[in-house]
DNA sequence: ACACAATATGCAAACGTTTGCATGAATTTA
DNA sequence: TAAATTCATGCAAACGTTTGCATATTGTGT
């Protein structure tokens, strides 16, 4: 069992300190060039790379960022991760991921494994069950910094990087008015989680701008916005004596299932009845009619949440208590609201 | 600036030895139960945790593997690197990601990355550029398992995790002359890629074995199984003069363009054309009609790759050369497929 | 009461790299 | 040519934890 070649290996066979070879590699400006030739002809032969552990022991310093996300396999996550993977490597920094799977249980405990001075930073989305933010106020006593994305802390400061769903359903809707939409109704997500309560509020917003009443048989909240959940949905909007004639729905799995339960039964889209969705998903540019949607820039989110955290784990002195960022939003058009008149 | 606790910071407040700390945090028989009750309590007090950096250091042990993955976003990887997390995560293992992007460049980069004693082992799947396994090579040296999967190298002997791709093709065309198609087309993938290349072969072996005549007319690949390029092969096959009843196509994304296309051109599916896919895509039971297609058990896969690899990292005497695990496969039979006889 | 075993704790070195300071050689300046 | 300056390298401590071995204390059997 060979031992790993060292840098005081190298140095041996150099007749150099281990500190000129540190150097050396550094390509310190101490250290003269034919100096430095040597040392690195010297590793490139004896096949020597610097154990990352012991520099990143010494130097308190890992370059390396954790985030925290629910589940890697949702599509909205694997993009925000793929944007914060994308802005750390090129800062030099790696990225070691979790999931909490929705439990605060584990969610918890993930939290204590970061606190172990490994991750010099950590981005997170939140559970669905965390209620309480204890376990990240640990880590914000040990000074590692946090950035939180979409699902955020309302009621606790902190760095956020997030999107104005508020804005963004009002912009929706009003969409839905503007193309002559007179009953518009919604599927909405747990009012419990803040972006779903904001995209509620955004929609009633938009209506009482307009001057549409409230009609409250036209709403109706999911668990967890499911494709089945909104096929129940959609099966009741259509069965109603007077059903919508728009309906913004607050992502895209449950705008693609109603458009489906309506076309089944022979409603047309989007003449008859016309649908938003939120999130701009795979499926809603190969759904037929293509589905009008919020993009939501979930790379981008994740290239800002990995610039705001790299920028407060390097910041000399810090000043900046917290730091909220809000994505741009942006409508994208298509023939589920095209209506030929 | 405060300094973190350390042991010792702990050790001087309890008038115990740095070992005696050490080791009744990690509840040695050696340690009387009073002295580990101090101990916990005082750690709990002084919000101690062990800096796991040194740990590492001192250990030689950094309970961290790397992944490298074309593109996290990609549905089918970002639930390979679930299964791999749930995994790693159980067994006390961090999870560290990189995306090659498909740049032979990159992935390079990355190993150089992954060379420095961060990583325990390598869990990879191949870019579309790489053609040569050099960059691996110097991790097999310094005695870094690797394990490699879906996209695996053909000519080079190592740890993989795949799919019969061959069987599974194979099996998804007998099943469209079971149900009775005559004329059984292929949509397929770049040929230069393993797993598109034995796709082919066992449709092609299907065919052969029931006696079906290979008609090339019937058989397209396109560079990279997009949802565009589907439909322009779908078209094609639309257009011929004696057009397919049955299609076998290398993923869900051609799949779907195939069976929206043929809708569009009034084509009754599954009856005039059955269609299969591969990978079992969410899209895959959202289209009307739902698609008949391949599991390939992603999840499994990544459970599986970091079972493996976590065995070699911690293997005493490495018995083993390589290991090359196969997980099954499973047709699920939708409505894609259903004729009504 | 003695040797001996078992139990609990301490000592000190080691892991590989980095870094402030010291040292010596070579070069420039007065 | 002596002093000052620059340049290149070396020395040694430090980072926080772990671990083999040593030591001290208590308990057991004869």
């Amino acid at each position: 069992m060979k031992r790993r070649t060292t840098l005081k290996d190298l140095a041996k066979e150099l007749n150099l300190a281990a500190s000129t070879i540190s150097r050396a590699l550094d390509d310190h400006p101490g250290i003269s060039p034919e100096t430095k030739e040597k040392v690195l002809n010297k590793a490139e032969e004896l096949g020597f790379t610097r154990n990352s552990i012991a520099s990143s022991f010494r130097k308190n310093k890992t370059l390396t960022i954790g985030v925290i996300v629910p589940r890697i396999d949702i599509h909205f996550h694997s993009l925000v991760i793929s944007g914060i993977e994308e802005f750390a490597y090129k800062a030099g920094y790696n990225v070691t991921i979790f999931q909490s799977r929705d439990s605060i249980k584990r969610e918890t405990k993930i939290t204590k494994i970061l606190q172990n001075k490994m991750s010099e930073g950590v981005i997170i989305c939140l559970g669905t069950e965390t209620d309480s933010y204890e376990h990240f106020e640990k880590l914000n006593r040990l000074k590692i910094p946090l950035v939180f994305y979409d699902r955020v802390p309302s009621d606790y400061e902190a760095n956020k990087i997030i999107i104005n769903d508020y804005e963004s359903a009002f912009k929706a809707t009003e969409h839905l008015i503007e193309i002559g939409c007179k009953r518009i109704g919604h599927i909405g997500g747990s009012q419990s989680t803040g972006i779903f309560k904001d995209r509620y509020e955004g929609f009633k917003a938009a209506l009482t701008k307009h001057g549409f009443p409230m009609d409250k048989k036209l709403v109706h909240f999911t668990r967890e916005l499911s494709y089945e959940e909104g096929a129940l949905v959609a099966k009741k909007l259509l069965n109603l004596e007077n059903r919508p004639d728009g309906i913004f729905c607050s992502n895209d799995y449950t705008a693609v299932s109603a458009i489906q339960v309506f076309q089944k039964n022979n409603i047309k889209i989007p003449n008859e009845i016309s649908i938003v969705g939120f999130s701009n998903y795979p499926i809603s540019k190969i759904i037929e009619p293509h589905l009008t949607t919020v993009n939501d820039r979930a790379f981008e989110m994740g290239m800002a949440a990995a610039r705001l955290l790299i920028r407060q784990i390097e910041e000399e002195e810090d000043i900046i208590q917290s730091e909220i960022v809000t994505i741009k939003t942006e409508l994208i058009v298509r023939e589920s609201t095209m209506r030929s008149s």
